[in-house]
DNA sequence: TATGAATGAGCGTTCATTCAT
DNA sequence: TATGAATGAACGCTCATTCAT
């Protein structure tokens, strides 16, 4: 049930972009009584936040598998094989994404993917602690809090609002080159 | 008048957010009547609209004044310098800022200041093309659009969420060497 | 409860006129919620027009019976029979009557009963047709649309405004010569 | 300036109908403030009441000037003469009479042109008395309420909406027959 | 548990009217 | 006298939420 009325939140969003999602909408596509809908969620903001948690979950699993093959590669090939999985999964939920970013006020909700952030600058301050041993920890929380924004920045630009004339896979390339610059210059 | 206006619509939305923005209550907190309002405005988005025009206006002052004086300075130092402006004029807009980018915060189109965008972006080409003038065109215009999108991201982590335990200097400057690798690696 | 939707709506027009119905208005006097009016009438229009279509159809109930009662009797006979019953209807539905046609005396277009303007044409045309078979097509049509006007015209008159010092049934008398003279002046 | 505000509210009418009839509009159309607006009409209301009566006016211009010109006639001819004038009058003032009667709140105002019926009303007293000086005066007033009514509307709708086919003189001639056998059947 | 009719605060917007200048 | 900026009640309408069944 509260699946069947996730996805309809999820198809809600799709087809009438955020300002057109509303509750008696969804339950409706869901084909659940409004009063169902609210007995399992306790309010429009709820339902929302367990979209957008269970659109992250779904990335996160995602990037768990690209971080345990990255482990395994030369660096710079690690992190290409995980922008080019987010950037994949960011499209996979576009319709989310997209009306969370343009539309949602998520100033109540936070991130729309925290717990990637969290997952991925965990991951993150891991591949520096091996690559550049020397670094200054409060230094490389500093570097990797801020490629942690470059990096869903840069997914989310890729995967959503490409610029035109080069491929996905260069954009990728380049933004996995200023990441390793980035964190580990020395590399 | 109008200026009251503006400025209510900026505290409006420093206290209860985008979706607690109404004509109304903007009014109400500018001390002015409903019709006075829309005397002025022509409805609700001219006002948002007119708010964010007058940011961006700002903004770009601030940006171009950081530009002129960036061409005579070594190109690390420029960077930094304009990062540095940035900065501080997003710390300076903050109630809006926060309202139209910073609930978006990966915003792929959450450029609520194309304006800056656009101006920063052409500058960039110019930096390119004198630091790095054998690069592909196309190469080059990917590269910028990823950079715009670190740049400003970075402005707004930098300025609105800054991680603890170092200081914003060493962030915008970490910025800045991340954005002259990215953009120029041979310099 | 749409009923009482529309009787308040009917309730409303009598107290304060066409002008002064509010959907508000509305649903206060039926003792409802405005939500609820809009559960029934998707806008203003609709309450409007389902009010008009209502006491459309009241009277053609009684418009039917009185033509089905009317071709058994003499001409004249008939036509009084018609018109009493039509000026009995107008005056129970006084309220949407007064506020919609009678706003508009003399209404060109202020026809507000279409259908029983029609069906009364239709059954005028047939009438015409046994009493004048030699009339031109075209010029009965003309004759017929000048005795509809007349028709509900005068039942207007005579149920809403009638002159004093004369009983109703003279009235009615006299636009049954007038409309019998006038449509087929050789009987 | 009283002239130039109700010429400009008759073009108002004309070009934006009944529901865009503002006041603060009619101002800016004569090209003059609302606060000298209402200076010469005490409200909106009168602004369209010294409308009316003008039109009125105007038409009672016309319709004296066919009186006098009737008297000198046949019965019949004079009846057409003056239907003629009227329907002319109307057509001239197509712009205020359609509003009124297709969207003014005439409730408040009465009829769109009481004066012309009162001045036709006496007239036709006077005529009926010629004529068929035999009757009841109770029953001519009655004949000539219901009278009234059969011109007026007529007048209208062959002004404003007229049937197809038929020219419009003879929509005239046939109204002409009906009043004349409608008010002097022995005639 | 599930339903969906009912609620009503609040939205964006209009416009007749006032009054200080 | 003339101005027009300012007012605010009221409009049509939406939708998150409740609660009797």
């Amino acid at each position: 049930m509260i699946d069947r009325i996730l996805s309809a939140t999820a198809q809600v969003l799709a087809e009438k972009g955020y300002a057109g999602l509303s509750t008696n909408r969804v339950a409706a596509a869901a084909g659940v009584s409004i009063g169902s809908l609210y007995r399992y969620f306790a309010d429009k903001n709820e339902l929302i936040e367990q979209l957008r948690a269970r659109s992250s979950a779904d990335v996160l699993a995602d990037l768990t598998g690209a971080l345990t093959a990255a482990v395994t590669m030369p660096a710079r090939d690690g992190v290409h094989h995980i922008l080019s999985v987010l950037v994949h999964a960011v499209q996979r939920h576009r319709a989310v994404t997209t009306a969370m970013i343009a539309e949602a006020p998520l100033g109540a909700h936070g991130n729309i993917l925290p717990e990637v952030e969290r997952q991925l600058a965990q991951m993150t301050r891991l591949f520096v602690a091996v690559h550049a041993p020397g670094l200054d920890p409060l230094e490389a929380d500093a570097r990797i809090h801020l490629a942690m924004g470059v990096t869903l920045n840069a997914c989310l630009r890729i995967a959503l609002d490409p610029p035109p004339g080069v491929t996905e896979d260069r954009l990728i390339s380049l933004t996995a080159d200023l990441l390793v610059l980035g964190l580990v210059p020395d590399l």
